[in-house]
DNA sequence: CTAGAATCTGACGTCAGTGTCAGCTTCAAC
DNA sequence: GTTGAAGCTGACACTGACGTCAGATTCTAG
């Protein structure tokens, strides 16, 4: 059995995920993202690289810091073992902040469609008035 | 009648809206906010600056940039005058963007109950064994 | 009128996540 | 072995929404 399968190139992970060459180093740096190197460096992949790019991203695009994150991938990587009463804390701290974020989403949401509602019936009468002038 | 009644000063609107003096500056000179001056160029804010300033903090907090802020405030200050074609697309892509949004963060919301779940899980089986050992 | 608080403008600092460039090395194909 | 693509590190640039400081001015209380 092989140890690990690290095949992917850090071009064709860019390419997969659609983050950028750049991003994945940086996610490495901050500890979200491992990688084996070759001989003369180079990051090597496994294909579950992929799935863990994405989760990154999403949890980037949910508004977490690289460094709360951190905080939370123990759990993700090795949930029997690493966690500790302050990260589920903080997993609990996240999770209100993010139905707040979600909460004045909703509320900014239905502000728009106030807004759009009484736009569109504006352009409705502006063209009726067009119409009849 | 009076024509206005400005009567706030920037450190009571700051104080009023939780929103910083130097918040209040940068929405005004992006164009988000207005205010009136005295002789010696102090502004001065009508009590409606109040429910201003809680509103753009709600759409900054929903991710909204002061670009786009600024694109969709005429709609809120002026409904029947300058709603145009191109506004009312503002209006639609954001509120788009606002949906999917709200989708990913209900995703990783999800995600996180479920290694709050499984944490929880393997924190209480620690302590069983604790108990047990 | 004068002290002191509040405000003004303007400029530079910060922070996170990336873009971008330079200069060098490694990999894959021929 | 050579060459061109892809990768490497390191550093500086940028954007946005502010913080912060300096130095001057204005408002308000006594």
């Amino acid at each position: 059995m092989s140890e690990v399968d690290a095949k992917m190139r850090i071009g064709e992970l860019s390419a997969r995920t659609g983050a950028s060459v750049r991003s994945l180093r940086y996610y490495e740096q901050r500890g979200l993202l491992a990688s084996v190197r070759t001989a003369g460096a180079h990051r090597l992949y496994p294909e579950t690289a992929v799935d863990r790019v994405h989760l990154l991203r999403r949890l980037f695009d949910a508004g977490l810091s690289s460094e709360t994150i951190a905080a939370l991938l123990p759990c993700v990587d090795a949930p029997a073992e690493e966690v500790t009463v302050q990260t589920l804390e903080v997993m609990r701290r996240e999770r209100e902040r993010i139905s707040a974020q979600i909460e004045a989403l909703l509320t900014t949401r239905d502000h728009l469609d106030v807004l759009l509602a009484a736009a569109t019936g504006h352009l409705h009468e502006q063209r009726g008035a067009a119409l009849a002038g």
